[in-house]
DNA sequence: CTGAATCCTTCGGGATACTG
DNA sequence: CAGTATCCCGAAGGATTCAG
């Protein structure tokens, strides 16, 4: 019908938006790389391939779920290889597939882009919230 | 006392490194690229100054709410510039600063990388769903 | 027109315990 | 050792309404 709230247009706009934003490699990319644990990952692979227990460790608060899921999820886009040895106690290593480093590389852009501007950031912030922001 | 059990020495494991993440400058960039309509907004704001109103519109599906709590958190790291200009309905008009237009060519390479390797990523995900995920 | 305030639902992710 | 299964909570974010 013609008459539709606000609202409702902007629901169906979103439907049809969120699938165009959901097919856009830009942002499953950085949904991918906004995982909180996926850099911290990605970044402790690069020195080599390790084990499940060691990234536990080394990726210290990480709990086996998240971890798990982080890898799985890694496995599944290519970015990481999972080897499994079938000794007495099993052992499983991961390490970055060429893909995954070519990630990591990315990473390094953003670090560097972070490392570069972060003051200037941090100094907007202070600007911003002494101007007006102490209550 | 030195009886903790796994679940607390990674709580406090966690305790230490979340405050380690938060003052890493990488990861508060990679939280804020993170936000589903950070980078659409820059995207938007990239090609030039724009109202309020024309954001709402141009990026479908916003929220107000989302709308106005990106861009003051935008404004509040210096990305973006708010003017206001009083007339008698008030208009608002919002563009990226010089870090701002810095940070869509970040923005840029991400979207580079992400339309260079998403085709693997892809084929990935079908060998790794096919394999043993077709249930 | 440009928001601010409120309510309310969803769901990511942590704790915990169990299995091959 | 390397996970899997379950419960559960807090926070993110959408809808709605009100205001300058």
């Amino acid at each position: 019908m013609a008459t539709m709230t606000a609202a409702q247009r902007r629901e169906q706009a979103r439907a049809e938006y969120d699938a165009f934003i959901r097919g856009c490699p830009t942002n499953q990319l950085l949904d991918r790389l906004s995982d909180k644990w996926v850099s911290l990952v990605v970044s402790a692979l690069a020195g080599g391939a390790m084990r499940y227990s060691d990234l536990g460790r080394r990726i210290a608060g990480v709990s086996p779920k998240m971890l798990t899921q982080t890898l799985r999820s890694l496995e599944r886009d290519g970015i990481v290889a999972r080897t499994v040895t079938p000794s007495v106690p099993v052992r499983v290593d991961y390490e970055l597939t060429q893909l995954g480093h070519s990630l990591s590389l990315l990473l390094l852009a953003v670090k560097d882009w972070a490392e570069t501007h972060i003051e200037e950031v941090h100094e907007a912030r202070e600007r911003y919230d002494g101007s007006d922001g102490d209550q």
